[in-house]
DNA sequence: TTGTTAATGATAATGATTATCATTATAAGT
DNA sequence: ACTTATAATGATAATCATTATCATTAACAA
């Protein structure tokens, strides 16, 4: 997605287009990773444009609302984000011991079943799902 | 599971029975719910055999280890911990407005499709899984 | 009963995130 | 381009969850 796309999104909800605001969007773009807000902040330290790191997790949270960016939990205490991928999401196998990370784009199949569930989930609890993540936890090829 | 059961799987792993240990086991027991430490420790404080806070995350976390409980992450800044049920276990549905959590037993199905991600996962990337969380997220029945 | 050592509790320290508030930049309207 | 209203920013204080410290106590093997 270009940089005046993200323009769109953020004017149809209203939404400055600040310059701090769309170089944590390029952070994103240039290193497709899980950040957290502290390295966003150290990215943007390197570059020409910085950011403040109150500003930092503000716009982390807002670009998370209009869907540019997901938050995403490792279970170490913070929060990481990424760049929303469309139209295939993914998921996240987490090593036990390294805490590394892995992405993993949908198996097949998988969609089909998440949707499936999806209908039971909310034909049995009256829930209207609008999301879901799947986190498998192990050990990763070098620890194993 | 009874109290005498619990004890031997602390035995099991060398880790003392002592009365708080055992008391925040009991708080789980008594309410099968997704507790937080500071719940956790207030539940505590209504019974007779009371335990510090520091002592309270310090026996979530080793008992989460052993596998007596299990942790649970809502997005809601802090972790939440449940009893382990075996041998049938379960994930969550999450209210982005209310914050209300539903636990839901495996729907038909899901624990054969969750196995046969697990050997791909394995295949593609070598990684052990030990296990994992799917988390649903929307609106309720009383929020939508 | 005793000795070794893990466990506890009070509290300080840490780390992530949010709140405050004076200042600045954006965008709409002239 | 010039004004103006207001959202956004940045420095930093405050908050909240969790962890570290350390002197004291309790568990339990011998
Ligand atoms: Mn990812
Ligand atoms: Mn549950
Ligand atoms: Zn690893
Ligand atoms: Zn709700």
């Amino acid at each position: 997605m270009s940089n005046h796309e993200w323009e769109k999104v953020l004017k149809k909800h209203n939404i400055k287009v600040t310059s701090s605001r769309m170089a944590i969007v390029e952070v994103f773009e240039e290193n497709r990773k899980h950040l957290s807000a502290e390295e966003v902040h150290e990215y943007l330290k390197k570059g020409d444009q910085k950011a403040g790191i109150a500003t930092v997790y503000r716009n982390l949270d807002l670009l998370t609302k209009v869907g540019i960016l997901h938050r995403v939990n490792f279970g170490d205490g913070k929060d990481h984000f990424e760049i929303t991928q469309r139209p295939i999401h993914h998921h996240h196998l987490v090593c036990n011991k390294c805490g590394r990370v892995v992405d993993y784009s949908e198996i097949m199949g998988e969609s089909e079943f998440v949707s499936y569930l999806e209908k039971e989930l909310t034909q049995r609890y009256g829930f209207k799902i609008e999301s879901h993540q799947i986190y498998f936890y192990g050990l990763c090829d070098k620890c194993r």
